[in-house]
DNA sequence: CTGAAAGCGCTTACAG
DNA sequence: CTGAAAGCGCTTACAG
């Protein structure tokens, strides 16, 4: 009721109490009251109770920017995501939140939008004046972006798909041997004319797609066909259009492999509107795994991320990184694996080569 | 390269650029820098420039603590959710982030992982120190907890399901009346046997689904079978075990509605393993429309609620709030909508009462 | 258009 | 176990 200072005429629109309103109510200094309700030095027990009496009573928070501003341990992380609407984003989030809590860190995340100019000038400046660490999941934005950041004082790890040592510390998910793996899994099954449906490339998770088709096949000795390479642009209707132009062709495909599972989608849109059986005539797969992939009729055959490992080794890289910011920077990179569902099968049109054994 | 202060020895663990490295690399005051950084007051065109140049060499990043230790607006609005794996908390915080974004406010979000506990003593304590305003949507968070932040200075708004006033600036979803049309879509399908599989009670969705779905039966004079009334816990393992001690009764639904999508899944996947042709047999339907929702296969009857336009108008309040915290507080109810799928047909079962016209 | 002073709310480092 | 002093990096309010 006598909490206003000498100046303030009305207490209508009363401000936040801070530790000096506590220190007040409890008779003690801002130091004890500190002490008390931070737990980080010896308070005596009478002395805390009445700390903590006084701050439940004002509806005590404590503001983080101040503390942030002085202490060198705000024991929160933050995580820069491009956005949380993909739900393997909302994964990585997830996974690493939980592993941050585990180790008593709270966790605060930003959204870019994929906007470039937003990265270009915004990446970090929210967080990194108020976290420990920082974790960065954003696919699409140019290393030289994040150099600035990686120059401050606060420790990163990145999470993507860049290929090549570039200083960063840096948890990547593999993308080639998926690829390689699943197209090795259609020519197993006696397909040979296999078309690939590429993404944007810039993030280079398509071209390292594309690279572990191309592999595969040259592996196997089947030529590649310019013809059955086409662009879907990572969505689903880019996936439609794609699709619409290989089942066109003289010579369709017994086979597609999207580079994600929404471009599949929409290709298996595509082909049962005209009346193509999956997998009978035309296998269709895909590549992230997504949570309706298990949903499909059929369920989609794709490759799947390890997400959860991705985050968790994320977060112990930059809880290392925090205990000794000079430590050498690191890159992982974690194996994805294939995940065979119903969308795939045996090669049975007659214009395939038959000759697999 | 002279940028290290008197005490600093070594250069190699260089700390992050502040103002004032920024005032002397450029030949001018703190003061100059921070208008020119952020356009507050008018600088020289040349003085602008050099301090431009400067923050770009140093890297500056600005601190964020710091700013809102004293100034009143950091353009900057706080989102507090229980878990963004959930696909529709990931909308809600992606429509609020564009609007916010919009209006020129940056966002930061903060999970709690619905820990009670965390949520107690937690909630807000990060953001609040730092936002210029707050959202919420805790659903499984008593109201009580929610006081002492409330109490604060920075205005907020609620995202949830309570009903009821409550003194909070809420923006809510209807159920009861999504509930009530689904299950009048049945009715006039000529059900009789319509079950319910409830979710968990304490965040009233379930009960006001319960309530929608009793309305419904009320209104067309079907006596409510105990009986059909079965736990779910809104979750897929849940929804499967209900469903299946409901077809185990001697005298079974001819349709279910299951209180979220989850359970309705559950309950699908039962049916099929037992060769329960859906909507044959069996119609089921859902609440939420989750993603997978439209993909399944047959494609899920569901409740749709309007997450952008909840989230819109949840910033929207905010907004008004943050301009007149005077504001007497306002709650407001944006309608559901069910969106008929494959799910759910005509009943064919003859055990039912085909009196229906 | 520019600057010197003071202070936001907290915690570190130093005393007792 | 407790406290007085100083300062984190910025911006407000006051001068010029």
């Amino acid at each position: 009721m006598k909490k206003s200072t000498s100046k303030t005429k009305d207490a209508t629109q009363q401000s936040a109490a801070t530790v000096i309103d506590i220190a007040r109510k409890a008779g003690v200094s801002s130091m004890t009251v500190s002490r008390a309700l931070n737990g980080t030095a010896p308070v005596a027990e009478a002395t805390r109770a009445k700390v903590l009496e006084a701050a439940r009573s004002l509806n005590y928070v404590v503001n983080l920017s101040a503390r942030r501003l002085k202490a060198t341990h705000t024991g929160v992380l933050g995580f820069v995501v491009s956005d949380l609407q993909f739900p393997y984003m909302a994964e990585l989030v997830g996974t690493a939140s939980e592993a941050a809590r585990a180790a008593g860190y709270d966790m605060l995340v930003q959204t870019t939008w994929s906007d470039p100019q937003r990265e270009r000038l915004h990446v970090g400046s929210l967080l990194s004046g108020l976290c420990d660490g920082l974790l960065i999941a954003l696919p699409n934005t140019e290393p030289k972006h994040l150099r600035a950041l990686a120059q401050g004082n606060v420790p990163m790890v990145l999470l993507n798909y860049w290929r090549g040592r570039n200083g960063f510390n840096m948890v990547r998910a593999d993308s080639h041997d998926g690829a390689f793996a699943i197209t090795r899994h259609l020519l197993e099954q006696g397909h040979r004319r296999i078309a690939f449906i590429a993404g944007t490339s810039h993030t280079g998770q398509s071209p390292e797609r594309e690279r572990g088709w191309r592999d595969a096949l040259e592996e196997a000795h089947v030529p590649v066909d310019p013809e059955l390479i086409r662009f879907g642009g990572f969505t689903e209707e880019g996936g439609r259009r794609a699709a619409a132009e290989l089942l066109d062709l003289a010579n369709p495909p017994t086979a597609i492999f999207a580079a994600n599972d929404l471009m599949a989608i929409g290709a298996m849109a595509v082909a049962s509107e005209r009346g193509i059986d999956i997998p009978g005539q035309l296998s269709i797969a895909g590549f992230d795994d997504i949570p309706v992939a298990r949903h499909l009729n059929p369920s989609l055959t794709t490759v799947s991320h390890p997400f959860a490992e991705l985050s968790k080794r994320a977060v112990q890289m930059l809880f290392e990184r925090m205990t000794d910011p000079k430590r050498e920077s690191q890159c992982i990179e974690l194996p994805s694996q294939v995940i065979i569902r119903n969308s795939t099968g045996p090669c049975q049109s007659q214009r395939s080569i038959r000759k697999v054994k």
